[in-house]
DNA sequence: CTATTATCCATAAAATTTACGGTTTTTCGG
DNA sequence: CCGAAAAACCGTAAATTTTATGGATAATAG
């Protein structure tokens, strides 16, 4: 096959996006194939850039960081420099975990993950509100999480 | 320590957020402890709940998921029946990866991965726009994924 | 039809995980 | 400050897994 997932490669996905401390052997049982054929098919999965990585999930209640907001932000213009600038030097927050350009009536969303409401605060004024070229910020917060789902569907 | 995390608890959460294929021993030469002493630490870490799983991160774009969507959704009334009866349809949708309630404007943001503009479409009229309760959506689309990270700074 | 390539798998070697037991360090009540 | 208890730490060895190898089988292409 050229390029293309076939039937066992997309198990396999499917297995490791909901638990990648599978064993090749706990897979190859659930998938009817060959420890050695489930190692092949990972290590190509993964030098092809399928599975771009593998990490832990962590709590983040109990590492502190039990406040989630979504920032949109709207920049006074959009000449390549502004966009450019902002895009950076918003990635080098350690609170930033997202940053998305997007469509429609704001320019970023941005997912920011602090303890508490008073960080966040702090963050806003003395980081995020600071950054040249800001219009507006529109802050968002999670009350609760219902879904929260890293693996795709396949 | 009763209910804390040490520095060799953080240098591994530090670790294995990046890179969780990451052996004991490539673990225990960074921190300058013995292989059998961050085994121990990490089986911890997991029986707390601190980690909570391990999960293979795909690229989106190779698995047919170019789309992504956040929806903003306000809702009719916020009875605890609607409020709930939304969370639970609105989960069992494989689209929808992410669900939160929120503060402010509008009672949720989802994040909708889709393949393309004409399967978010259809999504947004056959299967989100007919839940009970809906007063209004909002999509908004994702130019551009400038920052995406599951790691927290420690 | 044959050569080439890809898939699959059994096996064995290398590496890692895991269990075990004992030493050292820390904690804490008296 | 002392001594007991708990926790942290680590070396070793057994169990398991990963990784490399080579060959058999099936699919593909010329």
């Amino acid at each position: 096959m050229k390029n293309g997932l076939d039937e066992t490669d997309m198990g396999i996905l499917r297995l490791l996006q909901k638990n990648a401390e599978l064993t090749n052997k706990e897979i190859a049982v659930q998938l009817h194939k060959a420890v050695a054929t489930i190692h092949d098919r990972v290590r190509r999965l993964k030098e092809d850039g399928y599975i771009k990585r593998v990490v832990a999930i962590l709590d983040r209640k109990l590492i502190d960081r039990s406040l989630i907001a979504f920032s949109h932000v709207l920049l006074s213009d959009h000449t390549a420099e502004t966009l450019h600038n902002f895009e950076t030097e918003v990635a080098k927050f350690p609170e930033v975990m997202e940053c998305f350009q997007m469509t429609g009536q704001f320019d970023f969303i941005l997912r920011i993950a602090t303890s508490d409401m008073e960080t966040y605060h702090d963050f806003y004024r003395n980081k995020l509100a600071r950054l040249p070229n800001i219009t507006t910020v529109q802050s968002f917060f999670v009350l609760s999480e219902t879904k929260s789902d890293t693996a795709y569907p396949l």
